[in-house]
DNA sequence: TGTACATCAGTGAACGCGCGTTCACTGATGTAC
DNA sequence: TGTACATCAGTGAACGCGCGTTCACTGATGTAC
């Protein structure tokens, strides 16, 4: 086989790449891994691509276009993530909860890349929709799971589960990205992040009336 | 004129800027602010200061060393902001730490381009060890005020003041960096970015037994 | 107070480089008949 | 099944540009005597 392509060292392919816009995006990846969001090119995804500069343009209109299809497979890759941790809430709530918590602190520990290009690579929200709808969704597992844990409540005790679910996004988004996040801008501490998002959520969900397991 | 050059409309130089790294930083700030930690470069900071783009190397080693001498400015005002807010914990230590957490969501919303160069320019913590540091003692203030409020506990009750101030740290940074920051990808929510941290702190200090004002 | 000198903080020209982007082109693939 | 043609997805050369960095230099400032 011989007029297919194939990509690793030493390899030939044909003139068709077969895959460009997927090869690009892993190029990316790796690049912004290696040097930070800031740090990669197009021209440079290209040739990590093994094709030549102009090859881009048939499938990104510029740089930023890549850069919001890699947040936007990121948000993608995350949403499946949250809701395989979470599984419909079983075997109950509040250990499934505690599974999405590890679940976000997982991803941004092994998938900094995807990390900083979903919330720290500048990409205007309002300039690629498609990443924000993307980013919507991911955060609708969390509320979900929110809203099951406050359907445990007393009705007259219930939270906006809105705040809730934004309450319990920023803690660990909070704690992903000082913490637990998979690159060199990690802050060391004392202790598993895991460990302390289960505790912060602990005393949150005790603060709402949802303590004593 | 004529061996003077002016510098803004109307001012002028002499041979010698005076404070060209004051003014080198100044033009790193506005351009990350307009563009992000990744739009600026060494020579548009140079132009910006009007001068030549050789005059940098006089003060810093390359962008990164700018860079992360604006982080630590960063750090600086951010410290001074966050200790005048918390006032020794005047009048009570309740309402300070309200003050406090209001301070850094304000801090994130009125310096953007600091904050962005502080937690998200992807400068490595272990090369720049005085960023680290500066950055500690921001953390400190935090921890501070997390001791203060422990004190008003019975002793039997008291949480690690280390895991608390991290969970306070990490709260107010998730709702800052996803909600209160300055720039283009701060997420729209339908309420004060200031209201929610409260009544995150609120059910979190509920939480710990500090419930009851 | 004056002068000589050292040092500091700039200049400006030059360089090599890689990037983004365009262009006319061409090889490979799919499809209509 | 074969052939003609349209379309797709690449090439590669070229361009202008701005960046980072260096260099020998020079104007301004500080200081010793």
């Amino acid at each position: 086989m011989t007029w297919h392509k194939d990509r690793g060292p030493g390899e030939r392919r044909g003139y068709h790449h077969g895959n460009l816009r997927e090869a690009l995006i892993a190029a990316a990846l790796d690049l912004i891994r290696e040097k930070g969001p800031a740090g990669f090119t197009f021209a440079e995804a290209a040739r990590a691509a093994g094709v030549s500069p102009a090859a881009p343009y048939r499938h990104f209109r510029d740089r930023d276009a890549l850069l919001a299809d890699v947040a936007k497979r990121g948000f993608e890759t995350f949403t499946q993530a949250l809701t395989r941790a979470w599984d419909g809430g079983r075997p109950n709530p509040r250990e499934a909860f505690n599974r999405l918590g590890a679940a976000y602190l997982g991803f941004a520990s092994k998938e900094p890349a995807y990390f900083s290009a979903m919330f720290e690579s500048g990409l205007s929200l309002s300039d690629y929709p498609e990443v924000r709808a993307e980013g919507d969704r991911a955060f609708g597992v969390l509320r979900e799971a929110c809203e099951a844990l406050i359907a445990t409540l007393p009705k007259d005790r219930r939270p906006p589960p809105l705040m809730m679910a934004l309450h319990i996004w920023s803690l660990s988004h909070g704690i992903a990205a000082l913490f637990a996040r998979g690159d060199r801008a990690r802050r060391p501490i004392p202790m598993q992040a895991e460990e302390l998002l289960e505790a912060a959520v602990l005393i949150y969900l005790d603060g709402l009336g949802l303590g004593g397991r």
